[in-house]
DNA sequence: TTGTAGGCGTTATCAA
DNA sequence: TTGATAACGCCTACAA
């Protein structure tokens, strides 16, 4: 049985309020039984019952985060530092971290949602994987609880966002290529559905347009964010009678398959077939030929975001409410060097 | 306002016994009643407050992880999967995973821990990278906190674990490459607290003892599980005036870091040096060559330890406690085919 | 400066 | 078959 607050305050003979009181600074303690008090709890090893003290305060001490995917483990390493970032950021204010999984857009996802909103098991949620239509914005507003979002649902989306600015990086990236001499420029987006796709595909489209090459619906294909999905979208690209030069991924991994596809049918990347990705995660940097790729700061991201929602829980006034950062552009081999043909 | 049992009650005109009784299955409740209770709680989105119940329960509904690593990122994506088959099994039973980190062995690692137990924040931990003398063996038994462990903490360790058995994982490793030529077969183990080491350096000795090979004090070195520690060690091994031809890592992410240095000399894997790691992470299969190694069902161990800490917290008896499995032997490329010296 | 007492939302005991 | 009531451990108005 661990120490109650009971137990020390019979041991210093004093009442619970004052036990109480003392451990929280409040200052209408004499300083000689506030030193009393911590000294005993320490020594009898008391830590207050975070049930009770939930249940009194009506909080419940914890940020929570539901990761979106259907395959549940999460293979994507973007949200391991994600979530790395919003554990460290969560302990530095002593609270807790729930973590659970749900396929986005399905009943069981909308299931682990109100359960941790109805029951109170969360203070504040952050969503990632924003989609274009998203229930959950909504849904938490209407219930009240704070949120914050890694991107925004759609472009006039009013709730609180961290997002980089993924539209002008692919849009530099197809710079990039263009002023290597690549004219056929494939893109490998993300399900539709998701608002991240919107911006990718648009920068893509604007650096097209900003170098004066054509949009050929040919060379856009949908991944869904994965290397498999990479792979199987290039294999489709190089299938063409007229396949590209380079291919965009709207995220790491889906490049890393692209690569992969790419190696299958004996290209050379950098030289045959150049390829870029976006996020920055490490395993990009092992790839051989190392990753062409937008880098975002997903860590840094992830604290703040964090940092952000317990400001909203506080009641606080955020300022600003919506961040925009910029990816940077990381130049490596996969892009290769200016094109001979 | 989130929907009490007392809402319930009122709006069916019973007591808040009934609600709960029926909610919860007693069989002492009228058929039509629980019917009525069920339809109407959940159109009220009634969900149960975890505090309370916990409070009233003295449960805390959760299994807790702390992931022991110096960096607060989790880089290894070991962790990420393994993170994921606790999170699933967890949910699978409707309890919460907590996860923090923590560096190995300090006090804040301590801290942490005597904070979740004695806050009663988890009904079980779940532990890994278990240390030669590992304190947290001891504490968690003195205060009567089921524990599972991924990985014995010595030999004659009694708590409940999973393990892979590396010791013949290794030799095996060594055999392979034994066969292939190799006699100067080097070592890159983990920390030597970590009761991992043990195992895995004592399964490299055992698999160069079978081969009649000699063991080499130059050839065995120190990482500490990171691709930045495997490449360091490498670049040792590579420097050495007779430096081998095959070098063996404690896990994938150090043999990963192995290949970058092996590739900065100029050497082509799998042709003048053969390349081999441990753990099968995903990352091992992109690599170019890609990468030659023991793999372990890291999934389905979480997912079998969480289950086995749940029956714990439920005090069932558990049979078997300890269970070892055997890792699988992947060949790729990177080991190489037969040499030709 | 300290103590008393009520209640947060549940579950469990006992009586009706 | 149902209901009143007492905890669980903590915080906090209010009283002393």
């Amino acid at each position: 049985m661990p120490t109650t607050i009971h137990d020390v305050a019979r041991r210093l003979n004093l009442s619970i309020t004052t036990i109480s009181r003392a451990l929280d600074g409040y200052d209408d303690v004499a300083d000689a039984t506030r030193q009393r008090v911590l000294q005993v709890a320490r020594e009898m090893g008391y830590v207050p019952s975070r049930a009770a003290r939930q249940l009194r305060r009506n909080r419940a001490d914890a940020l929570g985060y539901i990761l979106p995917t259907h395959d549940p483990r999460f293979t994507d390493p973007f949200f391991a530092e994600f979530m790395a970032g919003l554990g460290d950021e969560a302990a530095a204010h002593n609270l807790d971290l729930l973590v659970s999984t749900a396929p986005p857009g399905e009943e069981a996802e909308r299931q682990l949602y109100a359960r941790w909103v109805h029951g109170r098991r969360v203070d504040g949620l952050v969503l990632s994987r924003m989609r274009r239509q998203d229930w959950r914005t909504e849904f938490l507003a209407a219930r009240g609880l704070p949120f914050v979002c890694l991107g925004r649902a759609d472009a006039s989306a009013d709730h609180v966002w961290i997002e980089a600015d993924a539209r002008a990086g692919f849009a530099a990236l197809v710079a990039h290529l263009a002023s290597l001499g690549h004219r056929r420029i494939a893109y490998v987006g993300a399900p539709a559905d998701l608002a991240l796709q919107a911006d990718r595909h648009g920068g893509y489209c604007d650096g097209l347009a900003a170098a004066g090459l054509p949009i050929d619906p040919d060379l856009v294909t949908e991944g869904d964010l994965t290397r498999r999905g990479g792979q199987a979208a290039a294999r489709r690209l190089l299938a063409l009678p007229n396949p590209p030069s380079a291919i965009l991924a709207a995220n790491d991994l889906t490049a890393i398959g692209v690569m992969r596809a790419a190696q299958e049918c004996g290209l050379v990347l950098g030289r045959d077939l150049a390829v870029a990705g976006y996020d920055g995660i490490e395993a990009g940097e092992h790839t051989q030929p190392a990753l062409t790729t937008l880098s975002v700061p997903v860590y840094d991201m992830a604290r703040r975001l964090a940092a952000m929602l317990v400001c909203l829980i506080a009641g606080e006034r955020l300022d600003p409410s919506q961040v925009m950062l910029q990816p940077e552009l990381v130049i490596r081999d996969s892009s290769g060097g200016p094109r001979s043909d």
